[in-house]
RNA sequence: UGAUCUGUAGCUCAACGGUUAGAGCAACUGCCUUAUACGCAGCAGGCUACCGGUUCAAAUCCGGUCAGAUCAACCA
């Protein structure tokens, strides 16, 4: 144990926090604050794995502020709190980023480099980084296990992942099926929502548009259109109308979709283009756009062409619902689909009545909502468009067009144009022209994206919605609107979640089928989904020589087996059946001899054997198991044999935020190891991420725990905002706004850090950061509270303080160590309750002003003369605990939030103490308030005199006094006994602080003082209401003896508009205005005057107070010790002699002088000034 | 385009529907200090983004508009 407090120099926060680290390491601190938990309720927490293929940013040590101030609070409160780091290695950032570093694109992959090395460049690339990560994570004081982190790249955590999908895939949650995406046939790719979101991608573009006519055929659904048309024309044709900004989508329509509920409208009038009479079908709110006011049952008889007024005429209005099922002749007749029944008006909850005519031309190939909408009508789908991007053959004139201008051919003829004559041409145009939207574009070709079907891999979340939406209202969501709106509202409008990514590095999708890879028509084929490593047992492998390195079977035997197996199947058919299905041994073996093509090609080439040319074919043995990798391509070469059919794995990777989403299971190996572990730790108490990841992270860890375990996977969720830069601009490497982390960390320190990110704004506000506000975190908390222990180690070190006297009573200690024992156990509770409810910028807020205000510039500003003045006896004992117990309760308090900090206070304060065995402020618990040190009438009184003192001092300002000046007297009016006796009992502090001899109260006021009265709204509003106005504007009106009578007898009789309406003295609040004759101040009800009369006496002690001040700056400027005594000579001044002969024991005393002499004359000696007066003094240092 | 969040002094943030919207930073003027810290007092600085509504009373509640941010997207 050390004997004295350890004394700083200056403050320097990165080398108590360097300091702090190697301690902390030494004596494995963060092990500890786990191991000594053992036993106790776990506290789950999950950390959200970052990728390490980026440097760590500013924006970074925010949310993981957050995560360890959490776990290391509920440390402190007896917890458990393991907390396992992770790395998330998969996904596109990865692959772009290696594209980019090898200077490549998608196409190049499997061919100019093979996927293998492709693969190993994401597996190092997406880990360089990770050493400054861990550097960033020590430096910050976030403690988090990195010793074994769940990597979600390892085959172990891959199996989790699979056996999840298998579970889903038995409840038949996991389905392959076409769904329609975003498409660039410039590039011939699909793309991710990712790429569609890349700046730029949505462009502002001119199309053709057209209003085209569909007719409606009669029968009895559609006989009340009819009806009201043909009373005007026998023949009368009907016409749905609607609207396209994509006519090429238009050959393949299959049907017209409408509101339910909006109004539609039958319209007789004529064509604008040929001029016909017309009827037309449209909603009625959109009847402006086509319909011009004037024309409105205009003279039909008299309509000429070319008329710019064209009449029309509302013949009936009807529902959409009225109109499902209505058949209508297919528009541009080129092909028909192969099945369904299409050609029929649907209904559909997308239609709106916003644009175009209410009636959406619904093509199911071409756009996400006419495919969902076509699937429950069974309209069929026909998909005119191949993947170039042009017609196909069958689509007459059109046949083999390019629906954009995909080829940059400057020759290009617009197809919409085109398609919008001929519908003109054929009276099936209403109106055509251009308009301009936004439309997405692919990012790398800049051509226009089509939506385009593509088979994919989904999960049907949407078969767990309810449950996923009562689950969720169980989650406590900080802030709670991030729950109820963006996550909830995301929730409502959930769809099947795409799985499937066209990638390389990711998980691969465990499931095998009897189709090859770019088969069509799976109708009828075998799949099967693995859910474990081991069930690839009996695959065959197929691989390069020296790909596999393992000690094989005779794989050349195991391939003349199945090869004669796959023979026999054709044993008794036709020789020509024989010839092409079956397999000559021989002519494999010479092309494995001479070629080197993977299995894929193989597959891709129809799978048949005879052109199996790779090297080697090997079954999986349960030794062999531990050589797969379960990456690509090794799993894409896996094959299984299903009698006699090959089973293929499905080409797609598993979107990588199902590798997040599954943490909870994979982290642990789950089921396969650690069932206990995984029992201990689902659901999750805690996670925290930044908003952005409310429909990633916190939605697939969402989904799986409800869909797998039918639970939460979280109980609490902390969404933090951004962190902007100082102009509130996201920060960007592209705008190089981006904060070093480590820099901000070397020049400030982690704590100042930490604490500015918590405090500056609720950590679900984006914040914008600025690094004055780190410097000021640190000037006025971290210095603060510096100050205040070095200021108590000084003199404890004199007084030799260790806190080794008993606890001095809190009844037996003066009123000012009460009273800030009292605000530090409010303080406590505040803080408790804050963190408890996950508010920490309030818990570090609360904090920051219980030190600067109470502390620092309160209690040890007046108590100052109690630490070196005195006896060593109870009252400063007293002192010296109770400012000891508020820094090490503020050690403690601040623990989370500034870890180092903490420690450092904690670990000087305790060294000395010895009051815990505990080697560290973070394996302590954390305070518990003492609820009978609070005391709200001392609290109350403490106030009064901060607030009595503050007036004082502004009153003698405003007279220009010098606080240094004593004066005679203060007079305050008291409305009560009770504010009385409170002041009473704090007048000696009120006396000294503002040097005032005496305090004087008026109770008997009346006619003395001059009163001033308000309304007090708050408890007026409820009674009087809308009588409200009035009653102020009467109140305001009062009198002097009007609030007399209301003061004598606690209740007043307001007259307003004939009505008596009583109120009460709780009702208004009366001001002491002004006392004639003094000089007054007033804050709220309180009112203080100040008699500035100086007497010669007390112009003699402010002389002698000058004088003191002048020899305390001398002694400090000589460097004199505290201890050192002195003597002291003065060149003597006429209007200073009466003071220093007055009051020589006083200046003596305090400037610890053992002689204080007045000569005429001095010669040498310091030149100083007291009022205006300037003469010598001498101070000699007494040897 | 939509959903969500945010918009208060030059800057960063406060303000149970209730008196004259407050603090800190920065600038200026003084004061206090045997704590290299700080504080106190004064002086400035505001159409609480804008427009409406509810209410006796709105920065606060409700609509709408605008701006910024995030996420999402099928937008005819």
């Amino acid at each position: 144990m050390a004997s004295k407090y350890q004394e700083y120099n200056q403050l320097n926060l990165p080398q108590i926090e360097k300091d702090i680290l190697a301690h902390w390491e030494e004596i494995q601190a963060f092990e500890k604050s786990v191991s000594i938990r053992e036993g106790a309720t776990p506290f789950v927490f999950y950390e959200g794995p970052p990728s390490a293929n980026g440097m760590p940013g500013i924006h970074h040590v925010i949310s993981r502020t957050l995560k360890d101030l959490v776990c290391r609070y509920k440390t402190m409160n007896g917890f458990q709190v393991k907390r396992k780091g992770g790395w998330d290695t998969h996904g596109l950032p990865v692959e772009l980023g290696v594209e980019k570093m090898l200077g490549i694109t998608k196409e190049a992959i499997g061919k100019t480099i093979s996927i293998e090395d492709y693969n190993k460049a994401c597996r190092t690339e997406v880990l360089k980084f990770k050493d400054k990560w861990d550097d960033l994570t020590r430096k910050m004081g976030y403690w988090v296990d990195l010793k074994s982190p769940y990597i979600t790249f390892d085959n172990n955590y891959i199996e989790s992942l699979w056996w999840c999908l298998s579970e889903l895939y038995k409840k038949n949650l996991l389905y392959k099926s076409v769904s329609i995406q975003p498409y660039s046939p410039a590039a011939g790719t699909g793309l991710s929502s990712h790429e569609l979101n890349m700046p730029g991608c949505y462009k502002e573009v001119k199309d053709t548009t057209v209003v085209a006519m569909f007719k409606a055929i009669e029968a009895d659904n559609s006989a009340f259109l009819f009806e009201a048309a043909r009373k005007i024309a026998a023949d009368a044709e009907v016409f749905f109308m609607a609207w396209t900004t994509t006519p090429w989508t238009l050959p393949s329509n299959l049907g017209l979709t409408v509101g339910a509920n909006i109004e539609y409208t039958l319209v007789r009038t004529f064509n604008p283009y040929t001029h016909l009479p017309q009827f037309v079908v449209m909603a009625k709110d959109l009847l402006g756009k086509y319909f011009k006011q004037e024309g409105e049952d205009g003279d039909f008889a008299a309509y000429n062409e070319g008329d710019k007024i064209i009449p029309w005429q509302i013949l009936s209005v009807f529902k959409g619902s009225q109109l499902e099922n209505i058949r209508y002749e297919q528009l541009l007749p080129y092909v028909q689909p192969e099945s369904g029944d299409p050609f029929r008006v649907l209904l559909g909850d997308f239609v709106t009545t916003e644009d175009g005519t209410g009636i959406v031309h619904t093509a199911p190939a071409f756009g996400a909502d006419d495919y969902r909408v076509g699937q429950k009508y069974d309209i069929g789908i026909l998909t005119l468009v191949d993947r170039q991007g042009k017609f196909l053959d069958e689509v007459g004139e059109f046949g083999g067009r390019y629906v954009k201008n995909y080829k940059s051919d400057p020759e290009y003829k617009d197809v919409d144009v085109d398609i919008s004559v001929k519908l003109k041409k054929e009276n099936r145009a209403f109106k055509v022209e251009k308009y301009e939207h936004t439309y997405p574009h692919c990012w790398r070709t800049d051509k226009p994206v089509l939506y385009y079907p593509l088979d994919a891999w989904f999960i049907r979340t949407t078969a767990a919605k309810e449950k996923m939406v009562e689950l969720n209202k169980t989650i406590n969501w900080k802030p709670a609107t991030t729950g109820t709106g963006r996550f909830g509202n995301w929730l409502e409008n959930m769809v099947d979640w795409n799985l499937s990514r066209s990638r390389f590095w990711g998980t691969p999708l465990p499931v095998w089928r009897t189709v090859a890879v770019k088969e069509d028509s799976p109708e009828g084929a075998v799949q099967k989904c693995l859910g474990a490593k081991n069930e690839l047992v009996g695959a065959l492998l197929f691989v390069k020589k020296d790909e596999f390195k393992a000690d094989v079977l005779d794989a050349d035997s195991e391939l003349s087996k199945r090869v004669a197996a796959h023979n026999a199947q054709y044993a008794g058919k036709s020789k020509e059946e024989q010839e092409l299905f079956t397999i000559n041994i021989d002519k494999v073996r010479a092309k494995i001899q001479k070629e080197e093509i993977t299995l894929v090609d193989v597959a891709l080439a129809n799978f048949y054997l005879t052109d199996l040319v790779s090297g080697y074919c090997v079954a999986i043995t349960e030794e062999t198991l531990a050589d797969i990798d379960l990456h690509k391509p090794m799993v894409d070469n896996l094959i299984f044999d299903h009698e006699g059919q090959l089973m293929y794995r499905e080409p797609d990777l598993v979107d990588v935020w199902f590798d997040s989403g599954a943490m909870p299971y994979a982290q642990w190996h789950y089921p396969f190891d650690n069932k206990e572990e995984f029992a201990k730790s689902f659901p999750a108490d805690f996670i925290a991420e930044g908003v952005d990841q409310t429909r990633g992270w916190f939605y697939t860890l969402h989904a799986l725990g409800t869909m797998l375990f039918d639970n939460v996977a979280y109980k609490t969720v902390v969404s933090n905002g951004l962190v902007l830069d100082k102009n509130g601009v996201k920060m960007s490497k592209r705008l190089g706004n981006i904060v070093d982390p480590f820099a901000t960390l070397e020049q400030f320190g982690a704590d100042a850090t930490r604490w500015y990110l918590v405090t500056n704004a609720s950590p679900w506000d984006s914040m914008k950061f600025d690094i004055d506000g780190i410097r000021e975190v640190q000037r006025k908390l971290f210095s603060t509270l510096y100050n205040t222990y070095n200021f108590f180690a000084m003199y404890a070190n004199l007084d030799k303080f260790t806190f080794s006297e008993a606890y001095v009573p809190l009844e037996e200690r003066p009123e000012i160590d009460r009273w800030i024992i009292s605000l530090l156990n409010t303080l406590v509770k505040d803080v408790t309750g804050y963190f408890d409810d996950y508010e920490p910028t309030q818990a570090g807020r609360a904090i920051q002003s219980f030190v600067d205000e109470h502390l620092s510039n309160w209690y040890v500003r007046l108590c100052r003369r109690r630490f070196w003045k005195g006896e060593y006896a109870q009252d400063k004992i007293s002192a010296y605990q109770t400012l000891y117990e508020c820094l090490e309760t503020l050690a403690r308090l601040m623990a989370p939030v500034s870890p180092f900090f903490a420690d450092w206070l904690f670990g000087n304060l305790n060294k000395v103490s010895g009051r815990h065995a505990e080697a560290s402020v973070h394996h302590m618990l954390f305070p518990s308030e003492v609820t009978t040190a609070i005391d709200a009438d001392l609290e109350e009184r403490m106030q009064l005199a901060q607030d009595i003192s503050s007036l004082v001092l502004s009153l003698r300002k405003k007279v220009n006094i010098k606080v240094r000046q004593p004066l005679q007297k203060i007079l305050i009016p008291v409305q009560n006994l009770h504010i009385k006796e409170q002041i009473e009992k704090i007048q000696d502090l009120i006396k000294s602080e503002v040097n005032v001899k005496g305090i004087e109260y008026l109770t008997e006021t009346e006619g003395f003082i001059k009163k001033k009265i308000k309304p007090n709204y708050k408890s007026l509003g409820g009674k009087m209401g809308a009588k409200m106005k009035a009653v102020a504007a009467a109140i305001s009106a009062f009198s002097a003896a009007d609030i007399a009578s209301l003061e004598r007898n606690g209740e007043f009789i307001l007259q307003i508009d004939d009505e008596q309406l009583p109120i009460q003295l709780s009702d208004v609040e009366i001001i002491s205005e002004d006392i004639p004759g003094w000089t007054v101040a007033n804050k709220g009800a309180l009112t203080v005057a100040l008699d500035i009369t100086i007497t010669p006496e007390l112009l003699d002690e402010g002389n002698a107070r000058e004088l003191v001040n002048r020899i305390q700056k001398i002694r400090k400027d000589s460097d004199f010790e505290l201890t050192d005594r002195i003597q002291v000579k003065v060149a003597v001044i006429e209007s200073l002699k009466s003071a220093i002969i007055n009051y020589n024991d006083y200046i003596c005393t305090e400037i610890l002088a053992d002689s204080l002499e007045l000569v005429p004359e001095l010669q040498d000696g310091i030149e100083i000034e007291v009022n205006d007066l300037t003469f010598n003094v001498l101070v000699n240092k007494k040897s």
